[in-house]
DNA sequence: TTGTATGCGTTATCAC
DNA sequence: GTGATAACGCATACAA
């Protein structure tokens, strides 16, 4: 129950006739920028006022006044997904302490969704948007950049338009992963990767077949799932399995991917790290405790945030800067799902 | 890099010259609730021209002159923890139906970032506050229900003040636990309990107590984590262990304490559940790929937050309501992490 | 140092 | 059915 005497909410106006001011007097007083131009006596008596009412700027009024709004949007697709908490996170820390706040959207992958989400934070005035959903096709983004808005995306290229990005180095990431399953021995390593309608299973695919080439080992051990999940996971190593059973080890597009892998291991008795191995890609919270622990790609994704969020401020300061675009390294965590092949004839030396 | 000829952002008189009418009957025209008051030609030309421009109409403005923001607060500790995203959801889902928006902050369970948060949001003239923080002091609710504010709070019962709130069935989850462990044999069963500054740390340690009297078991292997982490849990099993040996099964505050647990184990040596059974709290994801799976105790996450948005939802349309509060079930989840203890001697018949 | 006047973009209340 | 006008709360250019 609210309180039965709904307290008028106090304005600036209330705070001045309470000090004994104008209206233009008090609000001098209470901002920083302008408190200087008034008399101390008269600011502490202002501030008083206002402590003493409970008075909080309408905020609304404020961003009329001076058309902004001190709010950007952070657009993602599920906040559900744990890679994107952090990146929520990182992009406060560096907004917050610049005096702005962070109004999140979650799309769920829906371009119909996205636009009228993107659409709501226009209206509301945002300053500029940091995008953090990863499907490739994306007419929206254009029309975007020809009207203007401040933006920046993180984990995803634009190719085309010169947006600021800020990217995790999924290539090197793909490439340290392979690398380190063909030190232990494998030859015949397969890839599970993402849609190929996002940029990241765009990139992390390509990079696999980069990294299986320079090492002279075959490329021809690739499933594309339909989605990032645990289930088509699952369904893409059945497919794999259905395809052939000749390989010992395996690159999943991300953490969900190779869980999905588990479970076939499991359903088909296969022993993983002995049988075949497993690399994921994200270093999602946990993962040490599965069984086995997963070996991973971990991504900084609070620094994903953070980085996009300060790229942000300087697109938002220096408006005709020219975009640039930042690649974050990203290494691997070896844990227990990865091992030498059971049989392998090590190389001669 | 933003656009050379940044697009001035056009305004609800734009679009009225484009149609070449007065302000009122576009902004008339382009509001569903007062169409029917214009010609439908009118209308129609209004909405032609809206949307030849990009109009958006500036919400800072409309809540200027309406009073109303279109959007409610939901405070949380961080959105890092897995027990928070559904809950986020759930209160959007609803939300969103009824053309609110939700503006999330984090309050990392500091009081003074708390205040400033929530500060934040009245200046934004939030029509109302979900609270989902879990701190048993708090002097600002208080101060809030004072003010008027409508709020909802998750997870948390105020005995004092009279404000509604939605909780997970805490007790009885808990109470089933205890009663899972009994039913498989277990005799001395332990509590690794939240912060009994918190709320939910109180209600199930209180609910444990109730649960292992009214079994006629010992009551006295309690300890207390300092926060709900796994790294506290792994610190209160091991001054358990130093205390007594003397137990079967743990009972822990929530899913991280359980695996701070399993921590121990692996250093100790023990086997769970062959040594020692454990029940964790919440079922966060990927609970079922841990080594041994963890049972535990869902809570409802997604649905706690759809309703604590359809509570608020009443309260903003009928101040006057009484506060009501809402228990959702909590079910016991069993997994592999429990079983009858090695060396039971069962009751006699 | 302080007060006066104005307008941000929208909607509500008038009058026509 | 449409237009004119005022006002929401605040910040700022200008005057004093």
């Amino acid at each position: 129950m609210t309180h039965p005497n709904p307290v008028p909410v106090p304005t600036l106006r209330d705070v001045a006739e309470a000090a004994g001011v104008h209206t233009a007097t008090a609000s001098r007083a209470l901002n920083p920028k302008t408190r200087q131009q008034i008399s101390a006596e008269t600011a502490r008596r202002v501030m008083r006022a206002a402590q003493a009412l409970g008075y909080q700027p309408n905020s609304a009024a404020r961003s009329l006044k001076t058309a902004r709004s001190s709010t950007v949007g952070l657009v993602i697709p599920d906040l559900t997904n744990p890679l994107f908490p952090p990146i929520v996170r990182g992009v406060e820390s560096v907004l917050e302490s610049d005096g702005y706040n962070v109004w999140i959207v979650n799309t769920d992958n829906d371009e119909e969704r996205e636009r009228a989400k993107i659409e709501s934070l226009r209206s509301r005035q945002v300053e500029g948007l940091i995008i953090a959903t990863a499907r490739l096709e994306h007419p929206l983004l254009g029309q975007l950049h020809e009207q203007g808005v401040t933006m920046v995306l993180i984990n995803r290229q634009v190719d085309n338009l010169r947006i600021p990005a800020v990217t995790g180095d999924d290539a090197t990431g793909v490439a340290a992963a392979v690398r380190h399953l063909a030190d232990l021995g494998h030859t015949r390593i397969a890839h599970l990767s993402g849609p190929l309608s996002t940029s990241t299973g765009r990139v992390r695919s390509r990079a696999f077949r980069h990294a299986v080439r320079d090492l002279g080992l075959p490329g021809d051990l690739m499933v594309e799932c339909g989605h990032w999940s645990e289930a088509d996971g699952a369904a893409a190593m059945r497919a794999l399995l259905a395809r052939t059973t000749d390989f010992t080890a395996v690159v999943a597009g991300n953490d969900p991917i190779a869980l999905g892998c588990y479970d076939v291991f499991a359903e088909r008795g296969l022993s993983c790290p002995h049988d075949v191995s497993v690399i994921g890609f994200n270093d999602m919270p946990f993962l040490d405790k599965l069984r086995p622990p997963l070996t991973t790609v971990a991504v900084p994704h609070h620094e994903l945030g953070a980085e996009a969020a300060r790229m942000l401020l300087n697109c938002i300061d220096e408006p005709d800067r020219a975009a640039r675009s930042v690649l974050l390294p990203a290494s691997l965590v070896v844990r227990g799902s990865t091992a030498a092949p059971r049989a392998t004839v090590l190389p001669e030396p």
